[in-house]
This record gives C-alpha cells, structure tokens and sequence, in this order.
RNA sequence: GCUCGGGUGGCGAAAUUGGUAGACGCGAGGGACUUAAAAUCCCUUGGGAUAAGAUCCCAUGCGGGUUCGAUCCCCGCCCCGAGCACCA
C-alpha cells in the first residue's frame, strides 16, 4: 500500500494521514531515550515475569514464527503492565548448539565471528517489532559470564551426585566420520552422505533426572499448564505399574541364577512361552551354550552395528537362542531364552517374558521362531479354543483361561491374585516403571561450553573448582568434528592439558562440551541477575521475580526444554538455593503459523521475511494481523492479502482521532458498545484469544463509523488503550494527540462500567420444536409468561402453534422453545 | 501403531463449549467520488425455492444415537496436521 498520494494531496492539506514508518521510528526512539520499557528491579511493588523463549540468533535473521511468538507474549506483558503491574520482559539469545556449528561450517566461517553479527541483526529486527523488552537485561549463553554459570551447574549436579559418567550409544556417520545428533539422522542415514548411520559406544556425563521422574510428574497435577504440553510431559515421562517377576535359571557352569522382567500384565504369565533379554543384557554372555556361542556373538555384534533409528523402527522380528531355559514361576515349566532386539536394554530390566498371545510383538516373534502360542486371556465373545491369529491385548473384557487356579478371574483381580500368589516365594513384587531415562548432556562437539572436569592420573576424575570458572571455550580455528569420535578440543593439547587441582600432577581437561539444553535450562534465573557477575542468580532478586508468572512458547519443547527446566529448578530447591521448585507458574503453548496452506520453508519458497513486511505494512499493523490470523494457540495460515485488513483498521483509527468532535455528549448506544468491547477485549487477553479482541475492537470501530458519523472524544479515547497491546506505537501517537501524559502504557486499562455495558432489551430467539421461527425483542429480565405470551402474538410462531402447548423451554435472556 | 490437535461459505475464521451457525477480516460483485486509475466511502455476498428484504427448505467431514434443541455430548468410520515410536 502507498498512501504518499493522500499524503501529498495539496487540496487537503489539513489531514495528517497514519504514517507507520514515522511514528513508529519515533517512539522506538522516545521508549529507549526515557527507558519506557525498562523495569525498575529493586522498586517494582507488583512484580510480574513473562518469558518467552529465546531464540537462537540464525544467519537468516527473525522468522516469523519467532515474531508471532514474541508478539503474543508482549502483548500480555503490555495488558499486565495496562493492569497496574511493574511487568518484566526480557529477552536473549540460546546461541550454543549444533545449529549455529553446523551452520558455520557451511558457510566456512567460525561461529565466533558469526553470532555477535546474528545478534546484533535480531537485535535490530526485534527493537523494529515493537517489543517491550527491557534490554539491559539481555543475555547469550555463549557469553563466558553467562556460561560460566552453565558449568557451575553442572558442578552442583556432580555435587548432589547427580552427575555420573556412563557409557552410550551414539549415532556415528562411517563416511563423515563423525558423531552425528539425532536430528542429523534422517531415516537412518546421514542426513548429508546418505550412508547408513551406525552405534558406536562412548563414555558420556548424565544427569539423573530419572530420579525426579515421580515428582516430576506429580506436579503436573497443580501447574497452570496448557493441557496439551502437560500431557506430552506425561507420555514422555511414561509411568507403568507393573511387577517384577524372577525366572530361574542355570548358567553355563550350572550356577544358580535369577533373571528379573518387567511385565505390566503380571495376569497372563501362564502364557509365557519363552523369555527374551536384550542384546547387551549383561546375562547373555554366562547364559549362552558353548555351541551357540558363535550365533549370538554375530547377533550381538550386527545389532551394535545397526544405527539406533532403524533398530526402534523395524518391524521385522530378529533374534537367535541362547540354548539355556528358565522355569516359568507358574506353570513350573521349562521355557527357552532367546536374545532379540526388540528388548530395550534401557527400560525395565532389560529381558521379558514372551507372552505371544497377549502382545502383539511376542506373537510375531513366537510365530516367525514357531514358539508355542498359549492363550491365557478370554473374550466375551470368544471361544477359548479357536486358535489365535494375532495377540488378544483387550483388558477390560478379558476373563483368564489355561491359567490354572486363576481361570476365571477378570483381568484386573487376576493381576492382583497372581502378583501376590508369586510374591509368596518372593519371586514377584509390584514395580513402578518410568520410561524417562537419564538426560546425556556430552557433545562430542565445538560449540558449548567445555563440561568443567579434569581428568587425573592419580585423583581421577576431578571437578574443576568453582573460582577456575569459566572453562573458557578456545578460539580454534579447526572446529569441524573428525573421525577421532571426540570433540574438536580434543586436538588441542595446549588448551587440555593443565595440572590436576588436587595434586598438581599433569591432568586432562574433559573434552565434551554440554548440551545446549543444559543452556537454557536455566536462563529464567538469571535474566533478572544479569550484571551480578559474583553469583548465578540474586537472592533478593530471585525471590521478588520469580518464579516466572507467564511464559508462551512453541509445544515442539514441551518435553526437552520444559522438562529440563522444571528438573533443573528442582535440583537447585533441593539443594537449598531455590524456595520454588516449578519454575513456570503458567505456561501456554501457542500454535504454529503456516503459509498458503504449506509449512514454511526454504523448499516451498514461502518464507516470510519480516523486515519486508514491518517496511510495507508497519509493525502496529503487521502485529495485528498475525494475532488476527487465526486462534493464537492454534495458529493459522498467513496469507498477504490480508494484512490489509488490519492495517485499514489502523487507518480508521487514526483517522477517526484526526476528525474526532469534543463537543456535545457522547451517544448513550455507542457507549454502551464501548464498555462492551472493554468487557470483551479484557476477557480474551488473558485467555489469548487475541483474533476474537481483535475483531471486537473493529466492530466497535464499525459502530463508531457507522453511516459516516464523527465519533466522540469520549467514544474513541478508551480504544486507544484497548489497541495498544497489539499495536503499541500507534496508541502512543494517538495517545499524545489527544493529551494523555505520559506512556500510554503507564496509565490505565479503561474501567468497565457493566450497568453501561448492559442492554436494556434483548433478542429473544423463539423456537418451535427447536426450530427459530422468529425473533422478538423484549425487555431483558422478562419473565417466562410474558415472553410466551409475546411469542405466540408472531404471527409466524402462531402459524406452527396449534392448540396449547405441550412444553414450553425457557431460557432467560436468551431463548425461548415451544413444544406444540 | 500410539498420543495430542483439527475438519464450519470462494478463503482466514467466530459461536461466551447444549440455545439465533457463519461475528470480524480477506476476496468478489455493484455503486459514489475522479477525465481516469489508485486510495477512500456506501451496499450486497453459504446454497436453493420464490415477484419479494415476507416466507419456507437444505447446510458445520461421513453414518447412527441421546435431547424440546447438537458445530458442541455418546457410538462407529473417513481425511488433514503435529509429536512419539518394538517402553513389555
């Protein structure tokens, strides 16, 4: 749109038309000279924290789906501010990770040089977006200051014995040479050679998060939290209540030996026809005969060698027998053991009782190796001797047959009787399994911070004291991974070789770096601390700000980021440092937006610049419109023709204050419509129906237009407040114009006066049979009587009425049904 | 396969979750202003019957059900999106 021509237009030279790029620039400048969005920490009487999730700063700039994220969060951080909070929104930068690595070396250019310029680009596109972001408070996680507070806790963790070293898988690329990050492998292959990933074992540092998994998930109970996130939580974190039941066996060497399985349907053990331990099962070795060692030796090894993708996604059952046998606890009998890859070593205890008739992935095993099939488990509307042709898996229905004592029990009961019939010999005992596993925080990589540990002759493995900190991450100029399976820094004796601090003897610096969301994991806390460079977070300031009160942001991280948040909040309350232990009181998830239908991407070619947009449209305007665009927890479908809409909207604005009357009084109806809007726009902010008060606000704008009428002052200076959430320049402009002091922002939300807002006559539907035959407008609080007998005085409604009624459905203000 | 979203005009979407289906916006059509165009302003806009703005019928992915009344609740399907994926 081009509105120079009505701006030049020398005939009306008295109309000063609604110039984005001006006012916009304008009061970008005036908010940063009299700091207007910067909040005073120490003095704020009601503090109140939005967070949104910061992004990490890409060569391409903001996207936006950034913007649309941040939009919605500064719009609730201005309608707390408007409701008499001192409200604090920072923002920074998650500038670690493999994303900017990889990314520089594509362009073969060092990360180092490459994000302080991403930043200040961001920086720059983010100030032109409007955000009320306080920015002497902003951070980047590859700051030394930043991450020097990353590694302390990392320390915390080893000290509460959280941290431990294990060895893992991980994904290794043979013709790269490198260890490649899940989101590397696509399909199995190596997302840039296409040659087929495999495993390769490394020692690696966890954090036992594991640990937290019962209150991790119990909390969830009490947190304000979208529905949708809390649910992923609790899948991710995948309780099950089940038993551990003990087979015995005998060893090689004809030693007495338990192996213990996890089940959660301890009810259908006299099904199981065999047992299955994983591949890496620590018993395989001693279980193994003599003549099918050569057998399970190649099995185990061409398991290791499969990538960890492809092995979760076959469907082909694999496997190969050990040549021993357990006895089933139950049936006293004797059932073989095999070794398969469909067994996790990483859940349960990694082996399982294979009950073919009752699981799907037993029964295909048990039918590709012609093990025996027993049903043990009955339908209603089933006959117990036909055959099975796939796993009987229902619960509810199910009665227990073949099972001895117990045929006849319901499913449920049974798992109770046979739980507590085996835990008489001790071979059984009730289990609560997570499927939540410990959180490997090791990069074999560049670009993180070095994990804080040295490694020493004589003491071993020791943490780098706390005032050593930082471990500064090196300037090297050869950051690419090679074949060496460790990190770049491990190339680097001069950096990683310094004498132990216990002993002084010559040490070695651990070469991984940590995983970015250990980063981010806690930047919450520190945002409010930023400048006090002795701690991490601030114990006057920690407790006034936090925990955080809103906090917006993508569902792609409600498990990952969300989780590790919450973990890492608990840990530090448990050592004492924190008084909270949720770090997020409220959480919401927003959806996502596509364009024209397609996800944006570089492929589609539908990418959204936003400084292209901000130029054309204005920010106010270019705001609105992606708040406008669909349900803000949904997300919607960005098209560009419609951005026009909500500009035109802003166009009326404007317009509407340049012509506005002061004389005379305001209209009794467009009042009324006013304090309606209020109520309506006061209601959907919170709730983050930003579309519905978005339209609301142009709808009112329609009334006050209505037939080319020139609004009140008093009729139109309330929307300016009402709009400036959404666009915040605009309403400071017009703002100023009609006198206000100030920051629009510093003063009120407009009080609603609900006797204005009521309607002193309705609408009221009729209905006929539940069908609307007509419309009558009565007074408000009419009651039932009148209204019936209003309603039959319709000729229309009369038409469909014969006779008395037979029921009359009344519903006050609203509706009233005939039955005839 | 499992879990969570979602399916409503030409399009993006509303409907205070059992009470007027389609608010608001885009687009389209018509008109005013203009030499003209753009911009702006006004009117129309789910489909059908009808002389009609009166009135009636049909319509919220499909098929049933509950109810005076269903976009909303229940049962059985189909399609789209996102995430998880051999979790015993």
């Amino acid at each position: 749109m081009d509105n120079s021509a009505t701006r030049d237009d020398p005939f009306s030279p008295s109309v000063v038309a609604y110039d984005p790029q001006a006012i916009e620039r304008k009061w970008q400048r005036i908010w940063q000279e009299r700091g207007t969005n910067n909040t005073d920490l120490q003095r704020a009487q009601r503090p109140f924290y939005t967070l949104m999730m910061f992004p990490y700063p890409s060569a391409e700039g903001l996207h936006v789906g950034n913007l649309f994220a941040f939009t919605g969060n500064d719009i609730y951080g201005r309608f707390q501010r408007l409701m008499g909070h001192n409200v604090f929104e920072p923002l920074g930068y998650d500038a670690f990770g493999i994303h900017s690595e990889n990314y520089a070396l594509k362009v073969g250019q060092h990360p180092m040089d490459l994000i302080p310029r991403n930043i200040a680009n961001f920086r720059r596109q983010l100030e032109r977006a409007g955000l009320m972001v306080d920015w002497r408070y902003t951070l980047s996680t590859t700051e030394p200051n930043y991450y020097k507070w990353t590694q302390w806790l990392f320390l915390q963790l080893l000290k509460q014995g959280l941290a431990y070293k294990k060895q893992a898988a991980v994904n290794w690329c043979p013709s790269c040479k490198t260890v490649l990050a899940n989101e590397q492998v696509v399909g199995g292959h190596c997302e840039r050679c296409g040659t087929p990933v495999e495993q390769r074992l490394l020692e690696q540092w966890f954090f036992r998060i594991s640990d937290y998994a019962p209150r991790l998930l119990e909390n969830l109970d009490y947190i304000d939290w979208s529905e949708t996130t809390k649910t992923a939580q609790r899948n991710w974190i995948g309780r099950s209540e089940g038993a551990e039941i003990s087979f015995a066996t005998k060893d090689v060497k004809g030693g007495e030996c338990e192996i213990p399985v996890f089940t959660t349907r301890p009810d259908t053990i006299y099904g199981a026809t065999y047992m299955v331990l994983a591949p890496e099962h620590p018993l395989v070795e001693q279980l193994t005969k003599p003549k099918e060692k050569k057998k399970v030796g190649a099995y185990r090894e061409q398991t290791k060698k499969q990538d960890i993708i492809t092995r979760k996604t076959s469907t082909e059952k694999t496997g190969v027998f050990t040549g021993s046998y357990a006895i089933n606890p139950a049936t006293e009998q004797q059932i073989p053991i095999w070794v398969s890859d469909y067994v996790l070593m990483e859940y349960g205890t990694g082996a399982i009782m294979g009950v073919p008739g009752h699981d799907q992935r037993d029964f295909e095993f048990a039918s590709k190796f012609e093990l025996p099939i027993v049903r043990v488990v009955c339908g209603e509307r089933e006959d117990a001797n036909t055959p099975l042709s796939a796993a009987f898996t229902e619960c509810e229905s199910g009665t227990l047959v073949n099972s001895g004592v117990f045929d006849g029990f319901r499913v449920e009961a049974a798992k109770k009787a046979i739980l507590e019939f085996l835990a008489r010999n001790d071979s059984a005992k009730p289990i609560v399994h997570y499927r939540l596993h410990d959180w490997c925080i090791s990069r074999q990589r560049y670009w993180g911070p070095p994990i804080p540990i040295i490694y020493c002759e004589s003491c071993g493995t020791v943490a780098v004291p706390e005032k050593d900190l930082p471990v500064v991450l090196p300037f090297v100029e050869d950051f690419k991974p090679d074949d060496s399976g460790v990190s770049p820094l491990a190339r680097h004796e001069e950096w990683y070789r310094v004498a132990c601090p216990k002993c002084g003897k010559t040490g070695r610096r651990e070469t991984d770096v940590s995983d970015t969301f250990l980063d981010s994991a806690w930047y919450f806390l520190r945002y409010p601390s930023v400048g006090h460079d002795d701690v991490p977070f601030e114990k006057t300031v920690t407790k006034k700000w936090l925990p955080v009160n809103s906090y917006i942001g993508g569902n792609e991280h409600a498990v990952l980021h969300l989780l590790y948040s919450r973990f890492i909040t608990m840990v530090l309350h448990d050592a004492g440092m924190l008084d909270f232990e949720e770090p997020f009181t409220r959480f919401r998830a927003h959806g996502h937006i596509i364009r024209d239908g397609a996800k944006m991407s570089k492929t589609h070619g539908n990418i959204v610049n936003p400084d292209e947009y901000i130029e054309r449209w204005g920010a106010d305007a270019f705001r609105s419109y992606l708040m406008f665009l669909g349900p803000y927890e949904q997300g919607g479908d960005f098209r560009d023709q419609s951005i026009s809409g909500t500009r035109r909207f802003l166009d009326r604005l404007f317009a509407s204050v340049q012509s506005m009357s002061t004389e005379g009084k305001p209209d009794p109806s467009v009042m009324r419509k006013l304090h309606q809007t209020i109520r309506k726009v006061g209601e959907d902010v919170p709730r983050l129906s930003y579309n519905t008060a978005v339209a609301a606000m142009m709808e009112y704008m329609n009334v006050l237009r209505k037939g080319e009428r020139t609004p009140h002052r008093d009729e139109i200076v309330p929307l300016i407040t009402l709009v400036s959430p959404f666009a915040p320049h605009i309403a400071e402009e017009l703002w100023e114009q009609t006198g206000g002091t100030g920051s629009v922002f510093d003063a009120a939300w407009p009080r609603l006066d609900p006797s204005l807002a009521a309607e002193d006559s309705i609408e009221l539907v009729v209905q006929v049979n539940g069908k609307v035959r007509s419309k009558i407008i009565v007074a408000r609080d009419i009651a039932e009587e009148a209204a019936v007998v209003a309603a039959l005085a319709d000729p229309t409604v009369a038409k469909f009425v014969s006779g008395a009624p037979k029921k009359i459905i009344f519903v006050p203000g609203r509706l009233l049904n005939i039955v005839a």
